[in-house]
RNA sequence: UCCUCGGUAGCUCAAUGGUAGAGCAUUCGGCUGUUAGCCGAAGGGUUGUAGGUUCAAGUCCUACCCGAGGAGCCA
């Protein structure tokens, strides 16, 4: 007799009439006049519960069992048997079952066993984990992480621990939390009346990082191919559904590459990473297909065996300018793009993820590679249907001269990126690589649409809590 | 931050400016090897907060708080 997960169980993992124990929690119980009482116990193992079986010889029978209510922790032991029911082929049959802890007050119990808005689950984070939803949310979100470890070390990448603190802001990622240990109510001043904080922790102005890039493209000009896994910060006050302020984001850089292999190894990921998610948590993936979105399913079966679409930004003009349809930002060459001509081209135009390649120079980031148009650099999007971007990634500007000049023009000071230059003074080379919204990924795969509900706790504008 | 919509029982939602209601949940009773079970009954409310208009406000007005969708920004 040992302990059993409830998924090895359901799966015949134990054969029928082995004692087991089940220690979980009670999502309902139904009684019968027959004299037992059949009861659901999840332990998170995987998406089903099991039926516990407790006839009313059991000496808590009265007195226990039968005032079980959602959310109680119970420890079960008996023999898995066949079920004589039907929506279940196994069964405890219990011979004791152990109430660990009970829910006080059953009726104002959060999570009762019935639907919940997602507005009010975020309310009871929690809780909320104990729901089949958000179980399989995690589930699935630790398969997707799983899988891309494996992924990127099966393909000799290596995983970089980039800084969570930081001191420069100025990559054009967004606004960055300050980290100070000063006193906020006295803090130093300079001369000119300016907070002084060479005198902070660090001795500068420090921040959470908004990118692990600048400092993983330094171990990709040294180990090849290398990405980052991690905490990622943004103190813009956008309040979205595909915005946290906190959120996971994976970078990886490789050397001796340009944007074609950058796509590349975007949508091998991509497909990797998917593929484990339908592989390994077909029950939790049937669930989002037929609660939360039907496509769930089908929409990443056909992505895994086919490609992106792949389309140069001036091509992805011209599609917007031909479109049946009227857009409330006009099109032209030269702008960035707005959600709604990105929506029209995943959503409507190819039905599924779409690369748009070689962006104009002006509206991208310094370390973008020019293009010998002299007009574009070697920028991608990845746009997936209903989340936007996905990824967004470029071959960086691996010349010196022309680095310089791109910082110049953007109005950045080449100082503060010294050590980001020298890769460039010694043995540069072409690479690059892209950034993946991780939580992005995760509502795309499992269907869910805010981004709020698919991070164990959401931290966004005015939402700290837990 | 901007636009639009919303906030009423534990949850999901009703209620023409005129007696605050239903379903689910909870409790109790009945039925049933049951499948978020079925039937019946009961308890459960400072209508987001603070003001205002009115004989009378859940309903109308003002401010604020919170939530959702969209926008901007991005991943």
């Amino acid at each position: 007799m040992s302990d059993q997960k409830i998924s090895s169980l359901l799966a015949g993992g134990v054969p029928v009439g082995d004692q087991v124990t089940v220690k979980g929690w009670v999502r309902t119980r139904r009684d019968s006049k027959a004299g037992l009482s059949f009861i659901q116990v999840h332990d998170g193992t995987c998406f089903d519960t099991i039926q516990v079986v407790a006839v009313n010889d059991l000496p808590n029978y009265a007195d226990e069992i039968q005032k079980l209510s959602a959310g109680c922790s119970v420890i079960c032991t008996g023999e898995l048997v066949e079920s004589q029911g039907k929506g279940q082929s196994v069964e405890i049959q219990a011979a004791a079952i152990e109430v660990v802890g009970w829910v006080e007050d059953p009726e104002s119990y959060p999570v009762q066993a019935k639907r919940h808005s997602f507005e009010y689950l975020r309310e009871v984070a929690h809780l909320r984990p104990r729901t089949n939803t958000f179980g399989a949310v995690a589930r699935v979100r630790n398969c997707l992480a799983q899988a891309t470890h494996r992924f990127f070390h099966e393909n000799s990448f290596y995983w970089i621990h980039t800084p969570i603190i930081t001191t420069s802001d100025a990559e054009g990622a967004g606004e960055a939390f300050r980290i100070s240990t000063l006193d906020m109510v006295n803090p130093p001043r300079t001369e000119s009346g300016g907070i002084d904080f060479s005198e902070d922790f660090f001795g500068r102005e420090t921040f959470l990082t908004v990118s692990g890039q600048l400092n993983v493209e330094c171990f990709s000009n040294s180990l090849s191919r290398v990405y980052t896994f991690g905490p990622t910060f943004r103190a813009e006050n956008s309040n979205t559904s595909r915005h946290l302020s906190e959120f996971w984001m994976i970078e990886p850089e490789i050397a001796f590459a340009d944007l074609n292999d950058d796509a590349d190894l975007a949508e091998n990921y991509l497909r990797y990473i998917f593929k484990a998610a339908l592989d390994e948590h077909p029950d939790d993936m049937a669930f989002f297909a037929q609660h939360i979105e039907k496509d769930a399913v089908s929409r990443l079966e056909k992505f895994v065996e086919s490609s992106f679409e792949r389309m140069d930004y001036t091509d992805a003009i011209k599609a917007l300018e031909k479109a049946p349809k009227k857009f409330e930002f006009p099109v032209e060459w030269g702008m960035d793009m707005q959600s709604e001509h990105e929506r029209y081209l995943c959503e409507e135009l190819c039905e599924r993820p779409v690369v748009v390649m070689n962006y104009p120079k002006d509206i991208k980031a310094f370390y973008m590679r020019l293009n010998d148009d002299g007009k574009t650099v070697a920028a991608m999007d990845v746009l997936a249907p209903g989340i936007g971007e996905i990824i967004g990634g470029s071959q960086r500007e691996e010349r010196l001269e022309v680095l310089d000049a791109r910082i110049a023009e953007m109005g950045l000071e080449k100082e503060e990126y010294w050590w980001y230059r020298d890769l460039r003074k010694y043995g540069t080379v072409p690479h690059a690589g892209f950034g993946l919204g991780f939580d992005r990924a995760v509502n795309y795969v499992t269907g869910i649409k805010n981004i709020r509900d698919v991070i164990p706790f959401p931290r966004a504008p005015k939402l700290a809590e837990f």
